[in-house]
DNA sequence: ATGGCCACCGAGGGTGGA
């Protein structure tokens, strides 16, 4: 099974993009996030026409997740239970008995600000959440956008920002890593300087000044059938492209 | 020089992203 996440920054934009991935790459699931565009507005057809079924929680502008599936996905869910929440940044969904949960986790923008609070609130919630879906369903993936770089090896030396890198981002993501999820990508070799994502401005995709902030943890079962993990900085030389790279988890 | 880019909305510059 190969299960990949890409933050697509307007799925409008970047559906070309997107459709020729899925073409070249054949995934299971492709777990979308930034879509920007309302559930009516979903290129459904184009999806379709690609050989994929879709299931997608939009709004409009902002935020916005999907997941892409060639095998139907049951038992999808949308958002987090029981957290009051007009953004949507949570859909989930099973796939041959592996849960699979995509986030758009929120930005923060800055440390000690009103979205920094919401993000940690959010965190929390779905640290509490997961803990949860783990009892029902041992096999799962967390995959997405978790606007967090988990060590100082996964940022760029450049990065002078606190957020993203600050110890309370970094503790929430070792709390999820205390339900037992694993980070796929370290499981194997990688080569140093591995980012995700890379600023628009400043040539920093050029310069390679990144931050390794798309993640795919996945639950012990998961992780001992797991044999790749790798970003894919393809679609990142392309025209017009997003920001994000998608990254990609196999499993014997 | 403390911002440079991109997408959104909506009709121009403001907001948000990371």
């Amino acid at each position: 099974m190969k299960i990949a996440t890409w933050n697509v920054n307007s799925l409008k934009v970047r559906l070309p993009h997107v459709l020729d991935w899925l073409a070249v790459n054949q995934p299971d699931a492709l777990c979308l996030q930034e879509l920007k565009c309302e559930n009516k507005a979903f290129p459904l057809a184009e999806i379709e026409a690609a050989g994929y079924q879709a299931q997608f929680n939009g709004q409009k502008t902002y935020n916005g997740v999907a997941i892409l599936t060639r095998q139907p996905l049951t038992d999808v869910s949308f958002d987090i239970p029981g957290f009051a929440d007009e953004q949507k940044r949570i859909i989930a969904g099973t796939l041959d008995g592996v849960r699979i949960v995509c986030g758009y986790f929120p930005n923060g923008q800055a440390v000690g600000s009103d979205k920094f609070a919401y993000k940690m609130a959010w965190l929390e919630a779905l640290t509490a959440w997961l803990r949860a879906e783990l009892l029902a369903t041992p096999k799962l993936v967390l995959a997405g956008d978790y606007n967090i770089a988990p060590e100082d090896r996964d940022a760029h030396p450049d990065w002078k920002d606190e957020i993203h890198v600050s110890v309370p981002e970094r503790d929430a993501f070792k709390a999820l890593l205390g339900l037992g999820l694993v980070d796929a990508f370290r499981l194997f070799e990688q080569p140093e300087k591995s980012f995700s994502w890379w600023d628009y401005r400043m040539m920093a995709f050029r310069r390679n000044v990144g931050l390794r902030i798309d993640h795919l943890l996945v639950s012990p079962p998961l992780a001992e059938k797991c044999t790749a993990c790798v970003v894919d900085k393809t679609p990142r030389k392309l025209e017009r492209p997003s920001d994000h790279a998608p990254v990609i988890v196999e499993f014997a």
